[in-house]
DNA sequence: TCAAAAAATGCAAGCGCTTACATTGCATAT
DNA sequence: ATATGCAATGTAAGCGCTTGCATTTTTTGA
C-alpha cells in the first residue's frame, strides 16, 4: 500500500486525488510540520510572520486536518458524547441543544445515543460512545450499575450526571431536586382541596427521576396528614397512548381521583386526549398536572399545569462541568438547579360533585 | 514521548493504567496483530481455532479497538452525518431514527447537524462533519450552492438528498413529491368550496420543499380555475408563535380566507391556537391545515388534517442508498415515495355566512 | 506419494498527525 | 565582547491500527 510522502506523490501522476496533508502544507510554506501543527493549533507560540505563510499555504491547499490522524496522535477526539433516555419526544430536547450549542462553542461534537429509558442499552450506548472515541460522558440520572460507573473509571472517561441533583449522591451531578418538585406540586394540589389523587408514573424500578417524583408527591401526602398508600399509582411507560390508556382506567375506578398527576408531561398530553375524549372537563371534573414543561404543555388546551424544569441551564452547566473535567480543572461540585411549578389551566380545585 | 511496545512497557511500573492495545491481544494469543486484526474485521479469513484463541484474549484483556487509529489506518470513520434544518421540533425526529437504527444494524455511528434552515449554515456545517471524518452524509432538500456540491464532490463524500422527490434534479434523491402532495391538499379544499384561500409558508428563498409545495397550491388553482395569484400567501419561519401570528393577521384582513393552508404541521398548530384564542371555529369559520403528519397533528384539538409523509421510510431509505455509495456498490437510482393527505378534523366545506 | 493450489498467517510499511526534546537565532544583561 | 535566557523552529519518534505482499501450512487431485 505505498503511498509515499508528498515528495514522492508528486512523482505519481496517479496521486492528483489526493487530500492535502500538513506535510504538503509545510513543504509549501516553507516550513517543518510540528510548526504547521502548532501555527493551527497553538497559534501565539509561532511568529506571526510564518503563521501567516502556514495560513497561506493552508487556504491555497484547501487544507483540512485528518481526523483519525488527529485523534490517534493527540488522544482525543473533541467528542462527548450524550445518552439520554429518549429521543422521541421532547423531553430532552431543548438541554440536548443547549449542551451541543455550548460544547461547539468550545470546538467539541456532540454524539448522541438515546438508551429507550433502559439500564441495558444504556450500558451498550455508553461502551458505543467510548469505543467512538467520546472524551466525556453526560448521562441521565443516578441509576447504573457498579459495572457501568467502573468501567467509567477505569477508562478515566470524565462525566456528569444530569437532570437530578440528588444530595445523598456522591457522583457530580447538575439538576434540580425531583422529589422536591414534585413535592410542591402536590402541595398546591392538595391545597385545591383534592383528597384522591392518582400519579401516573413511568416504571420506577431503573429510573430514580420517577422515583424521587413519586416520593415527593407521598411526601406531601404525608405533610398534609394523608396516608401516602392512598395515592393511587399506575405504572407505565411515557407515551401519550399510555397517558390516554391510564386515564381511562383511573376514570373508570369506583374511586375515581379528582386529580391525576402525571410523572411527565408527554403522559398528561395522553391523558387530557383522553378526558377530551370521555366527554370529562379538565380541570372542572377532573385536575391533570405535568412534569417537565416542554412545548407541548403550552399547545394542548386547556394548557397543562405542570413543572418548569430548567432545561437549558442543565444543558449548558454539563457541558462547563465536562470541559473543566476534561481539562482537569477544578468542575467545582454539582449543582442544584430550581424547579417550580408553572400554573396553567387544567389544575383547580375539585368540584363540588365528586367531593 | 515514548510509550515503547507492549514489551518495553511491561518493564515500567507505571504503564498498569494504559489500554490495552492489539499487539498485547497478539502476544497474549500468540499470534500476529495482523491475524488479530483479521479475527476481529474479517472473521472467516481465519481459522477458527485461531480466532477462538484471538478472541479469548481480546476478553481477557478487555480489549477495545483505539478509534482514531482504526479511521486512520482504514481511511474511514464508519460515521455517517445528517444535517438537518431543525432539530427543535419532531418534523424530522422519525426520519432521522429511522436513519440511524438503519446505519447502526450496519455498525455505522450517525452524527447529527442542524443548520437552522440556512443554506450558510449548512454549508459550515458539511464542512464540519466531513472534518469530523464522515464517511457519507444525508442533506435535506436539493437547495444548495455550487460550490457546496462541488466540495462534496472533490472530497469524494457520498451524500443523498432527501425528503424531495423532483424528477428535474440530477442528483441521487429519496422523496415525495412536494409540488404534487400540496395540490392533492389543495385540490381537496377546493372541492369543498373554498375560495378564499391563504398559504402561511416557510421562507421559500432556500428551501426547495417550501416552495414546491406553494406552487402545488398555485396548481390546484389554476387547475380549478382560479387565479393563482388570489392566493394570499405569508411567509414566516416554522414555528408556533409565528403560525399563530400569521393566523391572526389573516383573520383581521378585509378578504378574510376560509381556509388556511399551512407549510408544516408546526405553523398549523400555532394558527388552531390562534383561533382558539380568537374564538374562531376550526373548521366551521375557518379551516386549517398543516402538513408532515407529526406526533403533534394527533394531539391538537381539533385533530390536524394534514398530508401524511413516509418519514421512516425516507430515513431508512436514505441509509440504505448511502451504504450502497460508500460501498461503491450501484445505489440504483433516485426513489420517490408517496405522500397523502390524511384526512382529520380541521378541513370541512366552506360555512354559508362567510360566502 | 507428491506437486500444485488454496488457506492461514506473518512481516512491516505506512496512515497523517502531535509533541518531547534538540537546535538555532536574537535580544538582553554583564 | 561574551554569557544568558528565551522565543521560534526543527527533528523524529511514536500514536495503534490495516493491509499488500511474502511465507508457511494445509488441502486437494493425480
Amino acid at each position: 500500500m505505498p503511498r509515499g510522502n508528498s515528495v514522492l506523490r508528486s512523482e505519481r501522476s496517479s496521486a492528483s486525488t489526493d487530500l492535502p496533508t500538513l506535510e504538503d502544507v509545510a513543504s509549501r510554506a516553507g516550513v517543518s510540520t510540528a510548526t504547521v501543527s502548532r501555527s493551527l493549533n497553538e497559534p501565539n507560540r509561532v511568529s506571526k510572520a510564518t503563521r501567516d505563510r502556514v495560513m497561506a499555504a493552508v487556504r491555497e491547499l484547501g487544507y483540512a486536518p485528518n481526523f483519525g490522524a488527529q485523534a490517534l496522535a493527540a488522544k482525543r477526539t473533541n467528542t462527548f458524547g450524550a445518552i439520554i433516555p429518549t429521543m422521541e419526544n421532547a423531553i430532552f430536547a431543548r438541554g440536548l441543544q443547549a449542551f451541543q450549542e455550548h460544547l461547539s462553542q468550545h470546538g467539541i461534537t456532540t454524539l448522541v445515543a438515546s438508551s429507550s429509558y433502559s439500564a441495558d442499552l444504556e450500558e451498550k450506548q455508553i461502551h458505543a460512545l467510548v469505543a467512538r472515541g467520546a472524551d466525556a460522558l453526560l448521562l441521565i440520572g443516578h441509576d447504573r450499575t457498579p459495572q457501568t460507573y467502573a468501567f467509567l473509571e477505569h477508562r478515566k472517561i470524565p462525566h456528569v450526571v444530569a437532570w437530578v441533583y440528588d444530595s445523598t449522591q456522591p457522583r457530580l451531578s447538575i439538576g434540580f431536586d425531583n422529589r422536591k418538585a414534585m413535592a410542591a406540586l402536590t402541595d398546591r394540589v392538595l391545597e385545591l382541596g383534592h383528597r384522591s389523587i392518582a400519579v401516573v408514573t413511568a416504571d420506577i424500578s431503573e429510573n430514580d427521576r420517577a422515583r424521587e417524583r413519586l416520593q415527593g408527591a407521598k411526601d406531601a401526602m404525608r405533610k398534609a396528614g394523608m396516608k401516602p398508600e392512598d395515592l393511587q399509582v399506575i405504572e407505565t411507560p411515557y407515551s401519550i397512548s399510555n397517558g390516554a390508556e391510564a386515564f381511562s382506567e383511573l376514570m373508570g375506578r369506583e374511586k375515581r381521583p379528582t386529580a391525576v398527576l402525571c410523572g411527565n408531561d408527554v403522559l398528561a398530553a395522553g391523558a387530557l386526549k383522553m378526558a377530551r375524549s370521555l366527554g370529562i372537563e379538565v380541570p372542572g371534573e377532573v385536575s391533570i398536572t405535568g412534569f417537565d414543561d416542554i412545548e407541548l404543555a403550552e399547545i394542548v388546551s386547556p394548557a397543562l399545569t405542570t413543572v418548569h424544569v430548567p432545561h437549558r441551564e442543565m444543558g449548558r452547566g454539563a457541558a462547563r462541568l465536562l470541559i473543566a473535567l476534561r481539562d482537569g480543572k477544578d468542575p467545582g461540585g454539582s449543582v442544584e438547579l430550581e424547579a417550580s411549578v408553572q400554573w396553567r389551566e387544567t389544575l383547580g380545585p375539585v368540584c363540588r360533585a365528586s367531593k
